[in-house]
DNA sequence: CTAAACCTTCACGTCGGCGTCAGAGTCAAG
DNA sequence: CTTGACTCTGACGCCGACGTGAAGGTTTAG
């Protein structure tokens, strides 16, 4: 399939698709007219980086630790220790993005509130 | 005081400062040279926005809430009905922003679990 | 054959709170 | 007077995942 069907299929836009391909995470064929042509495979795996990009993960990220992402059925699941290791280190600092807001959140009802302490 | 004891008596850099008049937060003096000057009650100005900084609101909105703060000994307390109601939408958004983080948390923890739903 | 879809490669714009030069003027102390 | 610390105004850089044209080829239905 071209571009326009991916795109349609997946509900991610033609121009991320391209940027997908040019940070490394795509590899669709060429027709001579320059056209992509993409296999039904392909469909998963725009799947799989938007659960990564969903996940906070950039693209960079994502490009070492797709080739250790097993697809099994649209579950995904860690093939190398390392990548482990690395989705952890990214939870991790999710974890801490949440107690920063919570902290941000604490402030604004101290504020809210006008109370002293 | 000019542009540098101040950023050194707030621990803000000197080019945030700038940063700020230019979005309308301060409004130091000036020499006839274009040199700062700055007043004591700026210490405690420039706080305020740092902590309106810290709870997540940006320079505009903080420019249309500080005629509103009441800065009572370190404690800030709104004096506007409507800023009250801007900030609960604020804290609203963050906590918007928390319920993201969790279920981006929780997705990755699926994935690193590696496990059958 | 023609026109509408469809596709291509640039390449700049976005958002925000600054960091970081560059080039030049100001001021206080020795 | 001179030196060196201080300050000034631009103005580009940044981060990241794309959005949004522009200008032009390709494909396909009728």
């Amino acid at each position: 399939m071209r571009i326009g069907e991916l795109a349609r299929r997946t509900g991610v836009s033609e121009r991320a698709l391209r940027y997908y391909e040019e940070q490394g995470l795509l590899r669709p064929e060429r027709r001579p007219s320059g056209y992509r042509v993409y296999g039904d495979a392909d469909v998963a795996a725009v799947r799989r980086i938007r659960v990564l990009l969903a996940a906070g993960l950039s693209t960079a990220q994502i490009l070492e630790v797709l080739p250790c992402i097993v697809d099994d059925d649209g579950l995904l699941t860690p093939a190398c220790p390392e990548l482990v290791d690395e989705l952890v280190k990214q939870r991790d600092r999710i974890g801490e993005a949440i107690s920063e807001l919570e902290t941000t959140r604490a402030n604004l009802n101290t504020i809210i509130a006008g109370q002293r302490s």
